[in-house]
DNA sequence: CTGCTGACAGATATTGAAATCTGTCAGCAG
DNA sequence: CTGCTGACAGATTTCAATATCTGTCAGCAG
């Protein structure tokens, strides 16, 4: 195995695998390079510091969240059904992530709080992912004609559903109104959006 | 001053300038007894336990934000400006307060995290407050026919604008696009209500 | 009798010395 | 020449001894 090549790719993998172990606050430079069979200086060749590495780990995580979400925001049918579908989508992953394996979602909750720039892309790129449902929204009619432009109005509806898919209210999403809470809040944006 | 009798709302004051000067992690029933000139065990004579205490301080200051609102809430005018003014004095009594003293602030929301209960009553306040200005929205014709009843509504009206004043969000507060994010927010939410 | 005190046991927090970690770099191996 | 090592300085974390706190209660003062 150490045989191979030092890449990027695979200190990131070695890092996921010591975080999943040890969790954020043990996880060291030097467990990781023990992982990989090689010095700790090895590590900072390719990883300028520890915050480095941690982000680029985030950023290739939240990354694979958004390949998720892709098919909803660009899949055939109406606006509404594909809004729906797709903050549906969102909330489960969030939710089966949070349920499978709690003390990994507390890690990645720790690695976001670390890198304020990796998660404002990520929202970024989910925004636009909502914005261009808004977008065929008006284009077929089904949404009411635009009052401001598409990303602005994509924003509006990712923040009013922001209980449904931030991690700081992880804690929320097992109560058992839950769902019908979630199910008014879309139901009222789509009546907006419509309106 | 201790020559007055020893009663639950002098605890709690002192309470709560003890808690202002040291922190919530650094206040202790003695720092209280101590202010107040008396035995810690004075103080557990009123309350049984250190998270009783916090809890009624806790449970104090949330009733007088809740009454702050009051009027908002039950004043004249439409139902759509009434809404949009009890929002926005929530939000900016929350930002006011995060802004004018960070550490207090951040003390109640280490008290908020401590007392769900509380918390919990607290939200089924407001969200009655705004039921109140659907209510009568629905019944001047301003909204579009009730889909579900007026709580409900109020709840995905409170859940989709959580972001502007739960204190889990309060470093969001002072981003620059904040009040714009709000405003699309609330003109969204009062579309889906006329609708 | 009523309300407060202060000593106590067990739980929790503080502290500072020792151990470990981060980030650098001179030098070695292939 | 290229990529890795391992020793090092300063920063951070750990750990166990020590101190403080929480919650109780027998007893005292008015």
């Amino acid at each position: 195995m150490s045989t191979d090549a030092l890449t990027p790719d695979r200190i990131l993998e070695a890092t996921e695998e010591v975080l999943r172990r040890y969790g954020p606050a043990k996880a060291t430079v030097v467990d990781v390079a023990r992982a990989l069979g090689v010095s700790h200086g090895s590590v900072y060749r390719h990883f300028r510091t520890k915050a480095a590495l941690r982000e680029a780990v985030t950023e290739r995580w939240l990354e694979r969240a958004v390949r998720e979400l892709a098919p909803f925001a660009d899949g055939p049918g109406p606006a509404a059904e594909r809004l729906t579908a797709w903050l549906s989508a969102l909330f489960a992953a969030k939710r089966r992530k949070a349920g499978a394996d709690p003390e990994l979602f507390a890690t990645y909750m720790v690695l976001i709080g670390e890198s304020s720039r990796v998660v404002a892309e990520h929202v970024d790129h989910l925004v636009g992912q909502l914005a261009r449902i808004v977008e065929d929204g008006h284009r077929q009619g089904e949404f009411a004609a635009p009052v401001t432009d598409a990303t602005t109005t994509a924003r509006a509806v990712f923040d009013a559903t922001d209980r449904f898919h931030d991690p700081a209210h992880v804690a929320d999403w097992s109560e058992p109104d839950i769902d019908a809470a979630f199910d008014a809040v879309v139901a009222l944006l789509l009546r907006g959006l419509r309106a």
